[in-house]
RNA sequence: GCCGCUUUAGCUCAGUAGGUAGAGCAAAGGACUGAAAAUCCUUGUGUCCCUGGUUCGAUUCCUGGAGGCGGCA
């Protein structure tokens, strides 16, 4: 969106915002029913803030379930098809983008309704990053390097030294977090544990917060009708033009679930559609487990149940009354 | 019909020179400091195909049977 390209706004001037403006967090995992609901439930009086770290991405349409253009047209949504699939798009992205998105929601005497499943999002649009530096490509690929040549338990080890603290959290096989933190120090200087992580809401923000669950043994049916209706859609074409757009599995958008499964396919030689399939589903059901446990951990949620648009409606109401 | 290989966790398969067994994946639970649809942690799970025999003791060795795979007919 062009709202993207605004150039070198000073930062200051966003988060000291539109305050205690009302915004509305919807979330829940994979396949619950969010963009149903929202069809149905938000009309003309609110926008959507999309909160899907793969809706983001142009041209993975079928694969990230991403709301048809239809359902676009009749209610806008913030943040969907602004980045290409090579680019890596972030936290820090969503919290800027997202920030301005509902201020430009605001200004049309509307409410921002955030919505998705990427439960990283929101935890930090509500309670902010800490001022540890963004991440940092060149930085990150000597710290990959290192790893290449020295081993997971050298860079812990390493780890250990400059930041004993973050050493103590973070678990000596996750090469993801180890390589993050050196890198923080490579880049600042000072380790990762000491910059603060926000405790309190940004603003005075206080969102309706409504969070999305079912009954797990009927999230997985929804869940495998869904991926087998994406092939229907024409999940392989959707492939097919990736591939033909220069798609690697290195790509930040071929991390998603519907877009991995094939390239593993492809580098191990098994190639049965089917056998995809049950790959997708499968990733699809451990997704959804892992974002209702972050879930879960979040405060103050009012969870309901996606087809209880009563209820919905009625928090809805109190929300906006007061 | 004959010969060979094979049968162990929900799945794919290790293993026990005879003392009732363990990996990966799945399952269940959990974590989450700017890549998060990522990354990582914890925890079960077994008539070891059936039948006799040898043995103090057989999933392991032997006999017979059943299922699967391959070869020759």
């Amino acid at each position: 969106m062009t709202k993207s390209s605004t150039p070198l706004t000073t930062r200051t001037d966003i988060s000291r915002p539109a305050v205690q403006q009302r915004v509305v967090f919807l979330f829940g995992p994979t396949g619950v029913g969010k963009t149903e609901l929202l069809f149905h439930l938000f009309s003309t009086a609110f926008s959507v803030v999309n909160a899907d770290s793969m809706q983001v991405y142009r041209h993975l349409d079928i694969g990230s379930a991403k709301p048809s253009p239809e359902i676009r047209a009749a209610l806008p949504h913030y943040l969907v098809d602004i980045y290409d699939p090579w680019e890596q798009f972030s936290v820090g992205d969503f919290i800027r983008l997202a920030d301005e998105a509902c201020a430009d929601i605001a200004s049309q005497g509307k409410i921002p309704v955030i919505s998705g499943g990427t439960a990283y999002y929101f935890k930090h649009f509500l309670y902010g990053l800490s001022d540890a530096p963004a991440s940092n490509p060149i930085i990150r690929e000597q710290v990959s390097k290192q790893l290449e040549e020295h081993g997971l338990a050298w860079c812990f080890e390493l780890l250990s030294k400059v930041d004993p603290i973050s050493a103590t959290r973070i678990h000596p096989s996750d090469a993801y977090r180890i390589t993050r933190a050196l890198e923080v120090y490579e880049g600042a200087g000072k380790p990762l544990s000491s910059y603060a992580l926000p405790k309190v809401p940004r603003n005075g923000m206080q969102p309706l917060i409504i969070g999305l669950q079912r009954d797990f043994e009927e999230l997985k049916l929804r869940i495998a009708r869904r991926v087998s209706l994406m092939f229907e859609q024409g999940l392989l074409d959707e492939i097919r033009s990736l591939v033909r757009l220069g798609a690697q599995e290195s790509w930040p958008g071929m991390q998603g679930i519907g877009y991995q499964e094939f390239f593993r396919a492809m580098k191990n030689g098994e190639l049965s559609l089917e056998g995809i399939a049950d790959q997708i589903v499968r990733n699809s059901r451990l997704y959804a487990k892992r974002q209702n446990t972050f879930f879960k951990s979040f405060a103050d949620v009012q969870w309901m149940h996606p087809e209880d648009e009563d209820g919905i409606r009625r928090l809805l109401d109190s929300y906006l009354e007061n």
